[in-house]
DNA sequence: CGCCCATAATTGACAGTTCAACCAATCCGG
DNA sequence: CCGGATTGGTTGAACTGTCAATTATGGGCG
């Protein structure tokens, strides 16, 4: 991934006079930093999604709801929870649980106690599959992640996305 | 995002006869690690794409594409090292060249010694756009990631990268 | 109570991506 | 040279995600 555009760069720094103040470009050092993890943050959800899709013909947000059920209690959540739990929209787990219903692994349920709300529970035959699914996908984050670095980079890692995630 | 679904995990390790060979499930350090790494892997693709499309209109493979042309001698590129150098497949390309080229930023043109190739151009009307929309995207970064970390994590994130990068 | 607003979720239309089929130019073995 | 195999690129259909509009329920206030 690119930052700046080489020849933009090349012109260096604004007149201070600018409307807006003149960009602060990433230098060398912060570059040879960014670059590599701006591959890296295209890559890897690509190999790990395409990883899911070959072996078990489901997407990575996919997997995330139905493993998020499974850590529920008694299998259920409210679409809203489960939604934040998958880090997607509403509207997008609607129709991501209308397709995992169709296919048994999932099904809705109303909340009696408010009509508002909509469980969605993990059925056994979803349980199973997630069951099925879950070994390769450990295996495929421990090959491309985990076990390619050492106790202090993992460490390191786990430190800096706590970091990160904490400005988002 | 979740690994290990918490009941599966909890059955601990399978009997050793197993067709496939028992889950190596992640440890406590591991997941520590994990977890919010892999929040962060959907997060941050999500809100570096969502700032280049409030403040350009543009997605992020398109700011790609731009300046990956940018970088290139005189602009041009074939088609097929674009595709590689943002990250995606040439039919992915394809289509986005052509919305690009309705926008009137890039021109597509057949290399004459070999007209299987196919040159991408970024027009002037491209670099003029790339040029305004850089500073705001280098902001973004820097305020997300670059200066949240200090010198010796940023080092830190740039290994970790490369060396996962090695892997994919 | 009755009205209005907020919240939970669904729906449908549209944009973007993927996948497989296709076309076109070059390479290369006979 | 000729014909199949290879490579680069495009296209269209099916699928997925997003956004805005819609439905339905519950809470609060006069």
């Amino acid at each position: 991934m690119v930052v700046v555009p080489a020849s933009a760069a090349a012109r260096g720094p604004e007149p201070p006079d600018e409307p807006a103040a003149e960009p602060r470009w990433l230098s060398t050092e912060e570059r040879a930093a960014w670059m590599p993890f701006a591959a890296l943050l295209f890559r890897l959800p690509a190999a790990l999604d395409a990883q899911l899709q070959r072996d078990a013909g489901i997407s990575h947000f996919e997997y995330m709801v139905l493993a998020s059920l499974s850590e529920a209690g008694d299998r259920t959540l409210r679409m809203s929870d489960l939604a934040a739990m998958a880090s997607g929209s509403l509207s997008r787990l609607s129709h991501v649980v209308s397709r995992l219903e169709a296919r048994g692994w999932v099904r809705r349920e109303p909340c009696p106690s408010d009509g508002r709300y909509t469980y969605a529970i993990l059925t056994d035959a979803g349980f199973r599959k997630l069951a099925a699914i879950a070994p390769g996908h450990v295996e495929a984050v421990r090959a491309l992640v985990i076990d390619a670095l050492n106790a202090r980079q993992l460490r390191q890692l786990g430190d800096i996305s706590e970091i990160i995630n904490g400005r988002l």
